[in-house]
DNA sequence: GGAAGTAGGTATCTCAAAGTAACCACACGC
DNA sequence: GCGTGTGGTTACTTTGAGATACCTACTTCC
């Protein structure tokens, strides 16, 4: 992302969520808990495997996520939001609010359609 | 930014707010209120002008400032948040307070302290 | 007369982030 | 023994956002 960053904790909090995806995959492990690594991805289409695991790790790394290994064959590893995490649910939640009466769902939209009426 | 991103109204969003500076800018027009360009320019140090401009342009159509120009020599342009621009900025704050919880000010940032001190 | 400030626009360059693809070990089913 | 799924890692390529530098036209200050 930028080259520069101002020394601000604002900004980074926002480097944080900044990327592609990374409030999406929030989203999705805010309503349907916690979720393995395979199915995450099957749930943000589109993403791939390689950004998957960068997000994951630094969204990790900032302590918004947990995650777990299971020891079994093949090891089966999954994510869960975090209480920081939920925290900063609360407030995107309330940023998606804005978002969704900025910019209204457009007709165009209707394959998300059921998404979009899906967030609380 | 993203090269794709998914068609959700919440990542048109982010992707306003996500450029550096972007948030530090409302965070000056929100805190100082209107602000002619040259004085913007002093408040963020660091931005490059053309930057600035860009930065400014997408807010403004994005209803989030707005732009008013003083037909006087040398024209002054001045920015102000605009009533959307203050709903965002509530959210911010709060965002802000997280983050201030989270990466709690480095004592290596002394020389921002003055400004982390005079966030509300 | 020359410098500086006003609010940008234009052109070029570069580098880091994202995409793409291949690969790993292991177990299971056929 | 061959393909499938698991949860990634590694290497290579691409591209686009940001940096940098220079330009406008006008006025005021020294």
């Amino acid at each position: 992302m930028p080259r520069s960053t101002p020394p601000c904790p604002m900004q980074a909090l926002l480097d944080l969520l900044t990327g592609p995806w990374t409030t999406y995959i929030l989203w999705v492990l805010g309503t349907a808990g916690e979720t393995r690594f395979g199915a995450l991805r099957r749930a943000v289409p589109g993403i791939s495997a390689r950004l998957l695991t960068v997000r994951l790790r630094v969204l990790e790394q900032h302590g918004v996520i947990a995650r777990r290994v299971e020891s079994t064959t093949p090891p089966q590893v999954s994510y869960a939001l975090t209480r920081r995490g939920e925290e900063l649910s609360g407030i995107l939640d309330s940023l998606n609010d804005v978002a969704r009466r900025w910019y209204p769902p457009t007709p165009a939209a209707n394959q998300r359609a059921a998404h979009d009426a899906s967030v609380p």
